[in-house]
DNA sequence: GGTTGTGAACAAATTCACAGCG
DNA sequence: CGCTGTGAATTTGTTCACAACC
């Protein structure tokens, strides 16, 4: 939650750059040569000051009159995340969520590759999930120095979490991904992000709720 | 993202209730009768003022010199989040991710029922994941209406992500959980919120990135 | 004494509006 | 002219610090 280190761009900013580059994708692959802030926050869901607020972070990468040059404002973006190369992750837990997280394919276009699965339960141990081996938890260690992992994905149950965390911070991994619903206590330095299915729709239920009383339905 | 109504109550702050019920829930599994401003942060990750500004906004629910009633807090929170109620939901889009979304056991607990599965696959359509025949999603209105659904999840690829969303919203639906990693234009008045895996982890990067040039590793 | 509830100070983020440049 | 880049204004969110109260 805390940026490990503050650095100088904001963190709605750099919150904001990966929707940006999906958008740049986007735009690459129909070929568009340049963008216009307008055109980009209209695909990233926001509007044009903040696009060209948020990008002015970097430098002028634009040109007035025109817009920005799409392949090139991809680079830079791309750089600027440290998206110049792919990034082996672990993911801990081999449950429902950590076996389609796993099989999605949606991380390997975008820079991360599934270096390795683990679980706790030796049952789980030797079987094969989208063509990788899932290793025993007691092996996280030599699998993050193996495979050079800086990422872990916690897809455990919760009460697994907090140690699974521990134990990847020992093995040297500095960013986290937390999907079980409990906040975990790290190190400075260490960066974690979580997701919790539930309160995401307990958020809409509450505007959900609020529309009811306040609103006209239909 | 736009709140459908302003309302009263900060964005920011709509967004920790649920984690503050989440540590409430834990505090009356242990039978403890009161927690302070102070412990409840510390389980909510979040600071002690914040907390009570949090709480502040609903009316004083606390007692001074003593902190603020477990199971009183915990009712009133349930309350604003509009979780008086169980909630049914619909899951669109039956692959990997829809079906460990199915089959995750974390939402029953948390106010939350999949009252209903859909795909555009016919192949899948018949089968029981979770004890939840799969549906065809053109009868997605009349599952709506059956079964009094307000809450739809898109956990299909992102081309039909925007067709999915436009159908739930025409038959009635008016909060959606989005995976797909897409932007979903709404009319006003619908609660979108969205979950893009592939993102989260770009954020790390950024982080993880700076850490190496900016500090000392470890 | 201990802890809440809250105005006031501060910080972050967003939006406006327009000068500056291609 | 069109569109970026950016200071200034505004809004939103956080933190401080302490009076009020149990």
């Amino acid at each position: 939650m805390a940026p490990a280190i503050p650095g100088d761009i904001p963190e709605a900013t750099v919150a904001r750059l990966p929707v940006y580059l999906r958008a740049l994708q986007d735009l690459a692959d129909e070929n568009l040569g340049t963008v216009s802030s307008e055109r980009l926050a209209e695909m990233a869901g926001v509007n044009a000051a903040k696009v060209r607020k948020d990008l002015s972070h970097f430098g002028s990468y634009g040109t007035r009159g025109v817009g920005y040059d799409v392949e090139y404002l991809l680079f830079q973006i791309r750089r600027e995340l440290g998206l110049t190369h792919d990034w082996p992750c672990v993911i801990v837990g081999m449950g429902n969520l950590g076996q389609a997280l796993a099989n999605y394919g949606g991380f390997r276009d975008r820079g991360f590759v599934v270096a390795a699965l683990v679980d706790a339960d030796r049952a789980k141990v030797g079987s094969t999930i989208a063509g990788v081996e899932v290793s025993h938890l007691d092996d996280l260690a030599s699998l993050v120095r193996h495979h050079n992992i800086s990422i872990g994905v916690i897809a455990t149950p919760s009460p697994a979490a907090q140690g699974v965390a521990d134990q990847m911070i020992a093995a040297g991994i500095s960013s986290i991904l937390n999907f079980a619903p409990v906040v975990l206590s790290v190190p400075e330095g260490i960066s974690v992000r979580k997701v919790d299915l539930a309160v995401e729709l307990q958020i809409l239920t509450f505007y959900n709720e609020r529309r009811a009383v306040v609103g006209s339905a239909d």
